[in-house]
DNA sequence: GGGAACTCGGGTAATTAGGGTG
DNA sequence: TGTGTCCTAATTACCCGAGTTC
């Protein structure tokens, strides 16, 4: 087999105990652009674990005396 | 005769995989007509990879960029 | 000829999508 | 503005036993 695995890609369900929401914030964000999404033929999401991780690396940026 | 000898055919486990769902679930998306697929003999399907990668990119979606 | 892994088929439970609301 | 919860409909995931592929 060769190969290429590619990419892992994870279900709403997965991002949202990631970030501890709901599977419909995630949507949410999905729609608005905020995350690349794939749809599958029927019409669900799946998200790149590589663009989730990193999305939520930028998330934990907090506690940062951020001069605003 | 045949015309393409170089096409690559993948079964329901790596097209599962590329889309991150269950085997079965893309044998429904071949009864539901959504994909090509290819009877073995013995009644097995396959896939075609330029199919698969093209609906996979179709239905890809990525994040614009964000200006912040 | 024999074995392991995968797929097929149908049926049932869990998850997801979408809109509207607080 | 953003998130959580309600509903219904659609899609997907896991169960079984049998057949096929390599």
């Amino acid at each position: 087999m060769s190969g290429t695995v590619g990419e892992q890609l994870l279900t709403p369900g997965e991002v949202a105990a990631l970030f501890r929401v709901d599977p419909k914030t995630v949507t949410r964000w999905a729609t608005a652009g905020r995350i690349g999404s794939i749809r599958t033929p029927g019409g669900h999401r799946r998200f790149r674990e590589s663009e989730v991780k990193a999305l939520l690396a930028e998330l934990t940026t907090e506690a940062e005396p951020a001069t605003e």
